[in-house]
DNA sequence: CATTCATTTAACCAAGGCGTTAAATGAAGA
DNA sequence: TCTTCATTTAACGCCTTGGTTAAATGAATG
């Protein structure tokens, strides 16, 4: 499997990001991983290979446990490729926005029934487009 | 399953990918969309439908044909969700560029041989961090 | 109306994923 | 050394996934 859909496969599971979530906060080992779910050991033992599998951790011995590291590069190579569609959902908000704002009764502090471009308005956005 | 997990696991197939940078370039139907494949109708069929219940795409009738729209929307969920991390990958680029820039035979038109911050080497990346 | 084209559904199979429990491994400590 | 703790491996079951072929559906066309 190459290593894109490794990464996006690895993330499909809600186990897996929200042990990656925890790992965002530090390192661990692996029984304190694997307490906030009700899986057996094992489970985690093979969400960690999964993960580590796809290059998202690393895992350390320190003697009887294993410290497992956030490896956040490997999740590099999924955002690009999301990254490349930003545009698309920006155009569409931008559209959302454009109707909304030529609604009659629009949004309170709007200065302009209609935005010029879907440019500008796609600022609307908490992820907004670089100038 | 919820939409995140939905969308990530859509993504980690790769001729599910293909077919969404297919529809990047402009709707298509069907047909035409299973061309590039040495994969039978109905497992493009498939594909296609569990890119619609991740959100991706979108599929409208016309006539005999059913035409594909790519739905940027949903993936703004799964970049947004990546995004979140960026500074991890981020963070461990700067700590490579550094090494780089620390090597006696360093990168030609280096002027300082280490750079004070992780925030501002990290701009030798070509997804910048916005300042 | 019969045929053909475009696509989906049905039925099936092989492979893989995710969970379990039981057993193996290996370091720490009594 | 014997025991205990931390984790992995092995072996099993179940469900999903991705592919196939054959049949159904439904619009277009002769």
């Amino acid at each position: 499997m190459d290593r894109l859909s490794a990464a996006f496969s690895a993330l499909a599971d809600p186990t897996r990001r929200a042990i990656l979530a925890r790992l965002a906060q530090g390192q661990t080992h692996v029984g304190e991983l694997g307490k906030p779910f009700r899986v057996s050991g094992p489970a985690i033992s093979r969400h960690l290979r999964v993960l580590e599998n796809a290059g998202l951790i690393e895992r350390e011995v320190d003697a009887q446990r294993r410290v497992c590291i956030l490896r956040g590069e490997g999740l590099a190579a999924a955002h690009d490729w999301v990254e490349q569609y930003r545009h698309f959902w920006e155009a569409s908000l931008d559209r959302l926005v454009e109707l909304v704002e030529q609604q009659p009764h629009g949004p309170p502090a709007s200065k302009a029934t209609k935005r010029p471009s879907a440019a500008t308005s796609s600022s609307a956005r908490k992820t907004r487009r670089r100038p």
